[in-house]
DNA sequence: GACGAGCTGTGGTCTGACCACACACTATAC
DNA sequence: GTATAGTGTGTGGTCAGACCACAGCTCGTC
C-alpha cells in the first residue's frame, strides 16, 4: 500500500474524485445517498459527512434534504464558491497579506483588460454587462456599500467577459477577501463624493480603452485604478 | 436575523472565522477541544467536525490525536494547501477547463519572473533553491516522474521567492491540478530526452535572464517553456 | 379527474460509545 | 538519585443508532 492508515473521509473524497476523472461522475449526477455510500466504502455514515461537507464548501456539490429530483447531493462544480472561502479564511488567518492579494488582482486584472482590448481588435466581446454596471453606478443615490458592490461586481464582469473560469473564480476569491477591508478602508476617507467619482471616471476609461483595443492603456488604467483606491484606503485606515 | 436556520457546522465555522477576525485566535494557537467547542456553541460534536475538515482540507488547521502541546486541532494558515485541493477536485468535476489552468499560470509565472528580474536589478533575491533543484535536475538517471517533480519543484521555488504567498498559494494549486495531465502527456511524447534535455536549457534560460535583471526575456522564457511543453504534450495526448 | 393524507427516502443533527494515540505522571528497580 | 516501565488522562477518529424536517410520491377518497 502506498497510503496507509488513509483518514476515512479522505477515502470518501478520493472516492468522488476518481469517480468524476474515470467518469462515473458528472456535473449534474446525483450521488449515491449518504447511508449508501456509507456501506459501499466501508466506513461510517459521519465520514461520509465529513467529506460530503468538504466538497459543500469547495463549491462541487450542493445538498438539499427531502426527496425528489432535487433532493440529495448533486454535482455542481460551482467555480469561486470555494475560492471565495479559501481567500476570506486565509486572510482571516492570516495566511494571506493583503499586499499580496492586492498584488495578484494587480496581475490578474491587468491580464484580463489586456487581453480583452486585444480581443476587441478582432471581434467584439460581450461587455453589455460591464457597461451596464457602470451606467448603475452613475445613480447619484448610491450608499458606499451599494456603490462598491457595484464596483466589485463590475471588475468581476470583466473576468467573466474574458471567459477563463479560473481567473474568474480567482478574482471572486480575492474580491470577497478584499470586501471588508475595502468597506472599513472607505468610511475612512476624506471625500466620499469625490473618491467615487474618481472610481467611476476610471472605470470608463478602462472601459474605453478595452472597446478601442488598447492593450496596454487598459492595464494601466486598470492597475492604477486598483492601486490607487488601495494605496488611499490603507493611508486613511492608519 | 439575517441569516435564519443556519446549518449547525456553519455556525462552528463563523464562530471560528470570527474568532480569527478579532484576534482571540492566531496562527499557533489551540482551538478548543472538540468536545468543548460542541458544548460552547451548542451543537453536537459531528456538526463540529465537519466544520473543522473544512477547515483541514482548507489547511487552516492541522489535527494530532494524542495529548500534549501538539495534540488537538492548531491553526496553521498553511497557504496552498487548500488551494491544491480545490484546483484539483474543480478541475476533476470539469469546473475549471485545463486550457484556462495553463493560461492562468502563463500570467501568473510571467509576472513572478519578470519581477524577480527587476529586483535582481536593485538586490539579490534568494534563488539559490531554485538553482539547486536545476542542479539536481541534471542527474541523468532520473525518472520521468522525478524529473518532472523537480521540474515543478522549480516552478514553486520561483514563486516562493516572489515572496507572494497568494501567488505561491494559487501556483502550487495550479500545479497539482495539471500534474496528472502533464505526467500523462510526457508517456506520449515522441522522445523523452529529447523534451527532458530542452526543459533543462529553458529552466536555465529562464534563472539566468532572472539573474541578469532582463525582465521582458524571463517573462518570454517562461511562457514560451509553459505553452510549449502544453502544447507538445496536448498534441500527443490525442 | 382532483384532491388530500399518509408513506418513503433523503439530508441534518445529536448522543453515546469505543478505539488509538501521545503525553504526563507515578511507582518501581537499580 | 536516576532511569525505566507502567499507568492515567485527554485528545482526535470512527462508528452505530436514533430522531427530526423536509420534499416528493402513492394511493385512496370524493
Amino acid at each position: 500500500m502506498t497510503a496507509i492508515s488513509l483518514r476515512a473521509w479522505q477515502v470518501v473524497l478520493d472516492a468522488v474524485e476518481l469517480d468524476l476523472l474515470e467518469g462515473r461522475l458528472s456535473p449534474g449526477d446525483h450521488l449515491p445517498p449518504e447511508r449508501t455510500l456509507a456501506a459501499d466504502l466501508g466506513v461510517g455514515r459521519s465520514s461520509v459527512r465529513e467529506a460530503l461537507r468538504v466538497l459543500e464548501v469547495l463549491g462541487l456539490i450542493r445538498t438539499a434534504a427531502g426527496s425528489g429530483p432535487s433532493a440529495g447531493a448533486i454535482i455542481v462544480a460551482r467555480p469561486g464558491g470555494g475560492m471565495s472561502s479559501l481567500m476570506r479564511l486565509q486572510v482571516a488567518a492570516q495566511g494571506f497579506p493583503v499586499a499580496d492579494v492586492v498584488k495578484t488582482r494587480l496581475v490578474l486584472e491587468g491580464f484580463i483588460v489586456a487581453e480583452l482590448a486585444e480581443a476587441c481588435r478582432t471581434s467584439t466581446p460581450d461587455l453589455t454587462s460591464s457597461a451596464q454596471i457602470l451606467t448603475a453606478m452613475e445613480e447619484h443615490s448610491l450608499t458606499e456599500a451599494e456603490f462598491l458592490a457595484l464596483d466589485a461586481q463590475f471588475h468581476l464582469s470583466l473576468a467573466e467577459a474574458s471567459g477563463n473560469l479560473v481567473i474568474t473564480a480567482t478574482m471572486a476569491g480575492l474580491r470577497s477577501a478584499i470586501e471588508g477591508y475595502a468597506r472599513a478602508g472607505a468610511l475612512g476617507l476624506a471625500s466620499w463624493p469625490k473618491t467615487s467619482a474618481r472610481l467611476m471616471l476610471e472605470h470608463r476609461s478602462i472601459l474605453r480603452a478595452i472597446l478601442t483595443g488598447q492593450a496596454d492603456a487598459a492595464r494601466l488604467a486598470v492597475q492604477a485604478h486598483i492601486s490607487g483606491y488601495y494605496a488611499e484606503t490603507h493611508l486613511t485606515a492608519h
